[in-house]
DNA sequence: TTGGTTGTGGAACGATTGTTCAAAAACCAT
DNA sequence: ATGGTTTTTGAACAATCGTTCCACAACCAA
């Protein structure tokens, strides 16, 4: 046997996932991470391999994280229907506060790694399909309990929300005022009535 | 007088359009610049103060052209609403192209970029704020010629029509099925009915 | 205690980054 | 043709990039 390693991995994670939502992939330096994470470089590449092993598995930390955050969102509100409610209240509430790191940084990803990058993309597809069927299985079991009319399809109206909580993240990211956010969460949520 | 610039501007701005709309603005070197422009770093320098600035001068030649590119597609389709639905279906046809270049440059931009430079913020706001004025006119004058329902807010009908945009285009840059784009450009549209 | 193994600390690496600079070339007004 | 002004050229700059390396420290099994 040998020397167990001291640090934390969840806690080096959560303070590698914080350095890259704020700045992104490629304005993140190793010199910053190296400080972020009080970890030297050896110690991060023995563990992580590379930046972007560091980043594959923040990247992971954060999906697995936020996915148990929106099931718990989406199961503590009584009803389905009312979970994707606090969901979408949620998500106005933040607005304000999550301009600082900007968006999702699921979505921040897409935008500026995944499209280069074949193994990142893989990666967060594989996150942003398991928000998004936690949504549908959701809204199925809304239709089942009659609080979703008998019309409405589960899998076309989760594809809908993903695509507006991602395309809220962008507005809230470009500066926008937190009433057009409230506005716009109404105009969707008027959907599932 | 002295000696007149070799280089057409409007072909430079092109050029560095498409390399930073491809790969971000960190990620795209001067290097790289110098050479899809075929400008050597000083002619660079001269015209554009620094890589920041001719990333500036990349956006808004972006913005502009965008503008009018939408402009024309909304006012040639015979009624107003008409043209919305053009150009969305637009959207989902273009959708498997521009998954290369992933969104919308200035989506990119506002993801990557926008949020910790006030500058590049600003004129990002500017641009897709042009965009959604574009829109809002755009409905106004589909409500007072009758073609939308008079019930329907074009304020926030336009603010509704930027989100999904740039939702459908994070779908899209994260590989989603054109089918998918598909069903949910269908699902918006029949907002306007 | 000792040998084997693994993590830590921090200097150092070559490559690449954005940017500058000075000499040469090209143009216009006179 | 000449002088004045600006552009072009391309080498060179310091700084920073991601990464490697190795002596040393820390642990476990024996």
């Amino acid at each position: 046997m040998a020397r167990p390693a001291e640090f934390d991995r969840e806690q080096v994670l959560d303070r590698a996932v914080t350095a890259f939502w704020r700045q992104g992939y490629c304005a993140t330096s190793m010199a910053q991470l190296t400080e972020t994470t009080e970890l030297n470089p050896g110690s991060l590449y023995a563990a992580f391999k590379s930046k972007e092993g560091l980043f594959l598995a923040a990247l992971d930390h954060y999906g697995r994280r936020g996915l148990e955050d929106i099931r718990k969102t989406l199961s503590s509100a009584g009803t389905p229907l009312n979970g994707v409610r606090v969901f979408l209240e949620q998500l106005t509430e933040t607005a304000a506060e999550s301009q600082a790191r900007g968006s999702c940084f699921l979505v921040n990803t897409v935008l500026e790694v995944a499209r280069n990058n074949p193994q990142v993309r893989r990666r967060v597809k594989h996150h942003l399909d398991a928000v998004e069927a936690l949504f549908r299985r959701t809204l199925q079991a809304a239709k089942e309990e009659g609080e979703l009319a008998a019309d409405k399809d589960p899998e076309v109206l989760a594809a809908f929300i993903m695509t507006n909580v991602w395309g809220l993240r962008v507005l809230v990211a470009a500066g926008a005022d937190p009433r057009r956010v409230r506005d716009l969460v109404e105009q969707l949520m008027s959907f599932f009535d």
